[in-house]
Parts: structure tokens; sequence; C-alpha cells
DNA sequence: CTTTATTGCCTAGATTATCTTGGCATTGAG
DNA sequence: CTCAATGCCAAGATAATCTAGGCAATAAAG
């Protein structure tokens, strides 16, 4: 965990974060999930309850691809990669995100 | 409705919300909605159906509570105002709205 | 050699918050 | 007289996350 206790507020946003994740190249699950918590120094915790649940459904609307591959330790790992469609999809969340935050920043944070 | 589509960003984020709406002073609840949803310049919206559980839920909770009164047009209406304990959840909620947009932003939106 | 942590995938069920869609009552405007 | 806006409420559906497990292989530690 992060911080105090429950992180509700991925909710909505862990789609995006996988699919920017991707945007870089091909990664397996786990190293989706360990990606996103450091680069989110901490603030971000990706259960794997979570996770693969959204990679098959996203696989499942089409904006990822998986195939089986070698891990860099050399492990059997699933590989997911970026469609078209999930490029089109992470513009899109990234815009709503960013209206979103700015929107809930205004109000909320003391200036 | 704000943007595209379903608002699944405001999960975790409506408390935080109504508890800053409500510490500039006690407010009824279509007032709450309403105010959110101007401040946010229609970023935001407030559904009745998640606001009033939410409130139901932040009153179990000892972070608000209600009195009947009047609105500004005379009708019959529910204010809602502050308690101490609802203060400290807005600036805890606060800080971790905080940390996670900004952690979030800064993986999501390019510089 | 044995134990433990790490990597890596997966699933069932619970939880919980939101949304959808309804209803009700009053007031003001057209 | 009708319709939009104000104001409250509830039942049920939806959907995403988390909890808590299981499995298997490797590397490190004892």
């Amino acid at each position: 965990m992060a911080e105090t206790d429950t992180n509700a507020l991925l909710h909505g946003t862990l789609d995006a974060l996988i699919l920017k994740t991707l945007s870089g190249g091909a990664r397996h699950g786990y190293g989706i999930a360990r990606w996103i918590e450091e680069a989110s120094e901490e603030a971000v915790s990706v259960e794997e309850g979570s996770l693969y649940p959204a990679l098959y459904r996203m696989e499942r609307r089409g904006w990822i691809e998986a195939e089986w591959g070698t891990s860099e330790l050399g492990r059997k790992a699933k590989f997911y990669h970026l469609t078209a469609k999930g490029r089109r999809q992470l513009a899109a969340e990234t815009r709503q995100w960013a209206r979103f935050a700015q929107a809930v920043s205004k109000i909320l944070l003391p200036i």
C-alpha cells in the first residue's frame, strides 16, 4: 500500500496507466505492475487481482494483444503490446484524466 | 455528463469534493451537487443517485451532520455541515488526492 | 540440502461506489 | 395549464477493485 489506506482513487485510472506503460514497448503483466509502482514512486500500487482482470478486459476490447515469450530472467511470461485502437484509447483517456484532475485539483487544493 | 462517456474517475473523489464544498459553510444536497458542477466547469457531474447515498454514508461515519431548513427559494431542504471529524477527513483525503494525482499526471501527461 | 523470497500467472468471491431509473412534492414561468 | 426547475429519496444494476487464495520455477540464504 502507498499511503493511508485504500486506493479507491485508482478506479478508472488503471487502464490508462497500463496503456501508457505499454506505449513504451511490450511488457509482461508483472513488469507492468512493477513499472507503474516505480514510476509513481509507490504512490500507486497495482494488485495482481486488479491487474490481470484489467488485462483480459483490455484484450477483449481490442486495446492490447498478448503473446507468450521469455522474460529477462528466463521465465515464461505473457507479453502485451498496444494495438492502434489501444493507442487511440490511451489518447482519449489521457484527455479525460487531464480535464478531470485539473478540475478536482482546482477545487481541492489550496492555491 | 461532462466529457465523452462515463466518469469512473469520480470513484473515491466524490467524498472529498463534498467535504470541501461543505468546508465553505452548510449546504443542502441539491446545492452541493450544483456547486461542484459549477466549480469544476462541468468537468465533474454529480448524479443524485450517487450524491444522496454518499451523504448518508458520510453522515453515518460522522463526517457531516444534517438538519432540516429552508432553501434560498423557500423550499424545505436538508442542510449538511462538517464535523471536526469531517474536517480531519477532508485534510487526509486532500493529501491523498494530491499525491495520487501528481503521480498519475507525471506518468500520463506529456511534459 | 532445505528454506525462503522473488518472479510470474491465474481465479473466485466479496466489497463498494457509482449510475440508472424510477417516484414524490412544490414553485415559477410560459 | 403545462412544463422546467428545485429538492428529496430508494431499489436494483453495473463494474472495477481488492482479498486471499493456488500453482510453478529460480535464486539466494542458512
